[in-house]
DNA sequence: GAGCCTCGAGATCT
DNA sequence: CTCGAGGCTC
């Protein structure tokens, strides 16, 4: 596979922004697909620090863009600069570097600073970073322009911390895997997944022998046919938020 | 090397 | 959600 290298490149700032609005990253509710075309196309974005120097006459550029939404989508952009460390690191796109394995270095780092001046073996001292992982970040941080990039949403009061592990440790499910499948009735994946990781547990996405809770919900997938072949305990929310409370 | 797991893409649904 | 590719662990 070839990747363009070209930084500046249009379509490159436009999948760079798309991506750190998205939904597992910043989740900036109003900044999907078309804005983000729109905010790029038009010069008011040229890099994803620009999203916070987005104001009402900038914004008001846009076609279909009234007050209401233009209001809604500036509150959306401040509140996503208290997301924290992993959904930021997970946001900036580093190759390898996915939801799960942002969360890992954020917890296991605690700050940007930390992440960007750690060296290869440093990384790779975190559960699932490898050589090819550590050198990923590695080359990512070395770039100039990332570093500045960052520097830039320091400045706009984004938010480079997350809790160290060490805050969640001791926690009633600590050392537990589950894995989730299907629709649960009051909580959304997320907050499920925030219940379990505040308990000391973790998540993962594939059923194994490693597995020992299967949360399932309403229409479960393939995983729970696979859980129960694997017999593995199966449990409902209501089971879980006992297990949690426990 | 085997098995596990994440990443990332594509399909499905709301 | 599922699934394949490929990185990580043991």
């Amino acid at each position: 596979m070839s990747r363009c290298t070209n930084a500046a490149c249009p379509a490159q700032v436009y999948e760079r922004v798309r991506h750190f609005a998205s939904r597992g990253a910043m989740d900036i509710e109003g900044l999907g697909d078309v804005m983000a075309q729109q905010l790029t196309e038009r010069g008011l974005v040229a890099e994803i620090a620009d999203i916070y120097r987005l104001d009402e006459a900038a914004l008001a550029q846009i076609p279909r863009t009234g007050k209401k939404s233009i209001e809604s989508l500036l509150r959306n952009i401040a509140a996503s600069k208290g997301r924290g460390l992993a959904r930021l690191l997970y946001g900036l796109g580093i190759r390898f570097v996915g939801t799960q394995t942002a969360q890992i270095l954020a917890t296991d780092f605690g700050t940007i600073e930390a992440i960007a001046d750690a060296d290869n073996a440093q990384l790779q001292r975190s559960e699932g970073i490898g050589p090819e992982v550590a050198g990923s970040v590695v080359l990512f941080f070395k770039q100039p322009a990332n570093r500045e990039m960052i520097a830039r949403l320091q400045r706009a009061g984004v938010q480079m911390t997350a809790p160290k592990r060490a805050a969640r440790a001791g926690g009633r499910l600590e050392g537990e895997t589950f894995v989730l499948t299907g629709t649960l009735p009051t909580l959304t994946r997320d907050e499920a997944t925030e219940l379990i990781l505040a308990a000391g547990g973790k998540v993962t996405s594939s059923v194994s022998k490693k597995t020992d809770y299967v949360v399932a919900g309403d229409e479960p997938g393939s995983k729970l046919t696979k859980a129960e072949r694997l017999g593995i305990s199966i449990l409902d929310e209501a089971a879980l938020r006992r297990l949690v409370k426990a």
